[in-house]
DNA sequence: GCGAAATCGTTTGTATACGAACGATGGAGG
DNA sequence: CCTCCATCGTTCGTATACAAACGATTTCGC
């Protein structure tokens, strides 16, 4: 008897489908969010990660820098350009933390705040329209499994 | 009779969460997954980018540049840089397409073959692990959707 | 045929992403 | 008090990711 399924594969293991792979499926999820993203974010001219920094500044007030990489999932690395990118715009302001002369306290800036408080709704928008082919169980489902990933 | 689930928020939208976002989860998951990536892919010394590149190439055979990032997801400029470090490593062969002059063929050398053929059961285990929080039906569920959003 | 449009591969510039190493500072323990 | 260790922010190097523009080539429309 032959195996129909896996047709003319002789070892015993299951084929390698790439994409069937939840690495591949989350990268493909991922580059068409930031596309969306793109598309979506109107005037602000945010990426994605700016977005989520203001966002966090605006929830927290004062933070110091690695805490901030901390609440976002971004390393220390990966915050320096950020947060560089950020106070060229004026969107942020940095002062050295009185207490722990290792730490920088992060915070809005007006404009900041402004900027991030007109870009909330288009943030839900984005969120909406990625999940677009998803009805309402679906979109519970999945984030609900999603966040069981993390 | 005030809101309860809101709390203090007088707007009339929901809050952003950014932890809840679709976006934001997705980039977690995708960065959980690099990280298992690189613990598990072994000797072979591969990034996603390039696994998937080999699978893709071992799939087809012979391919055409653009039509390889088509299949894998990946945009021209992007293949230019993976297509590179292969062809470094000499993982993947390159000639000229004898009827269109504007494309290169890609295949695999066979360093590539065996590599690729080595490192596919890695490939299984590390799809296995960034799902191990699920069990069966909520992978499948899970996966089911995750494609939906491609 | 032939001019316009599309495709192919390349390059440049910007923005994540993260390992690794670094100097400066802070905290813990003897 | 003083050494060890952890944390903070920075820098460097490598690898995605993609928009935009480019020259070369092919195809399409008429």
């Amino acid at each position: 008897m032959k195996r129909v399924a896996t047709a003319r594969r002789d070892d015993a293991g299951p084929a390698y489908v790439l994409e069937d792979q939840v690495g591949h499926l989350l990268r493909r999820a991922h580059q068409r969010h930031a596309a969306i993203f793109q598309d979506m974010i109107g005037d602000a001219q945010l990426t994605p990660l700016q977005f989520a920094a203001l966002v966090k500044l605006h929830d927290l007030g004062e933070v110091s820098q690695n805490e901030l990489g901390r609440r976002t999932a971004m390393d220390a690395a990966t915050m320096q350009g950020v947060i560089k990118r950020l106070l060229a715009r004026g969107l942020i302001d940095r002062k050295p933390d009185a207490e722990d002369r290792r730490r920088v306290v992060l915070s809005l800036t007006g404009d900041g705040r402004s900027l991030i408080a007109a870009a909330m709704p288009d943030g839900h928008a984005i969120s909406d329209e990625t999940l677009a082919g998803l009805d309402e169980a679906e979109r519970r489902a999945f984030l609900a499994l999603l966040k069981r990933l993390t």
